[in-house]
DNA sequence: GCTTACCCGAGCAAATTGCTAGGTTTCTTG
DNA sequence: CAAGAAACCTAGCAATTTGCTCGGGTAAGC
């Protein structure tokens, strides 16, 4: 389980889908545009998410991206790990013999052990609580009634930031090297 | 808050430390070793973790690194922040007023909130717990009585990989992506 | 004064990141 | 049917990161 920038973007991508998709696929252009990341790595990533069965996508004028399931069946674990091929690093190239030979090797289940508690971590979060806490946080998204096959280009975020002083969020720097 | 295969290395190592500094200082040739980590790289890392106030060194025959504190008073968030440096690819910059202008940007917010609970979760792991977690699987560090200054070089572990059947850790692939 | 070990920095191949460029296919609409 | 919108795909590329080697220092013990 890596946690970089790359998962992060697809986590951004995917919450910008879920807080719109109710009014018909989104395209990837519009997230582009929304969340300054270029279409192409978009197109990357989406290619990723598709092919793990996170979103469906709907080709020609009109299409775009949605969600393959309810947003409360969707992981930030399995969205991260879509993107993020999983890491390997373990030097004794992931074979679980490696300590027939009775020598070292405590970074396999050690590792995997804080692996295991990250995953379930994640796994307790669902797309649908990132996209609540967004609009707990002031978001509006303009509706846009589906129109012939739902368009949804430019949707015009409305984000309406006021002073939500801070709930769970809002922290400076919550990890400062002290 | 990256997790990489950084981050892993010096958490391993820091384990290898905690496992066998109670017969004093460890140098890191026997943990290059033990965990088959370049002597070089180890260095890089033990130079981060000993400015980060983790590790403290002891120069010259008979030296090495012990840990600054309580392995119970190490957290597994200090380790990796201390030799990943913090990402920041918020694309704006990482100032907070980019939501001045109105637009985008929940990635900000978004993400650092994400980030809080990673964090808040590797800050309750401590160094501690894990080198229980060894322990409790079988490893058993040969006690080489404090000699002169306590000499560690190759202090011979004997990694009595018993049968453990699996109490919270032994999954062969946590995360295989479905 | 030798050896041990921590320190430090330069550099380097490989991989990864985020992106550009340039296409093709599929679908809707005029 | 043609035009366009959008998903798709591939190749490549500059910048960064990852582990690492090499070559030296410097502090402490024998």
């Amino acid at each position: 389980m890596r946690l970089t920038t790359k998962g992060r973007f697809a986590v951004t991508a995917m919450i910008d889908l879920g807080l719109r998709q109710s009014s018909g696929p989104v395209t990837l252009a519009a997230i582009s545009q929304r969340q300054s990341i270029s279409l192409s790595y978009l197109e990357q990533l989406f290619g990723k998410l598709r092919r793990n069965e996170l979103v469906e996508s709907t080709r020609g004028p009109g299409g775009g991206y949605t969600l393959a399931r309810s947003p409360s069946e969707i992981t930030v674990a399995e969205i991260i790990s879509s993107v993020d091929e999983p890491m390997d690093a373990t030097h004794c190239g992931g074979k679980e013999n490696c300590l027939g030979e009775s020598e070292r090797c405590m970074t396999h289940d050690l590792w995997t052990a804080l692996n295991v508690r990250m995953v379930e971590f994640l796994e307790s979060v669902t797309l649908q609580k990132l996209v609540d806490d967004q609009l707990a946080k002031g978001f509006r998204v303009e509706d846009k009634p589906t129109l012939k096959r739902a368009i949804s280009s430019m949707p015009t975020v409305r984000p309406i930031r006021m002073n939500v002083p801070n709930s769970v969020f809002a922290l400076g720097n919550a990890f400062s090297k002290t």
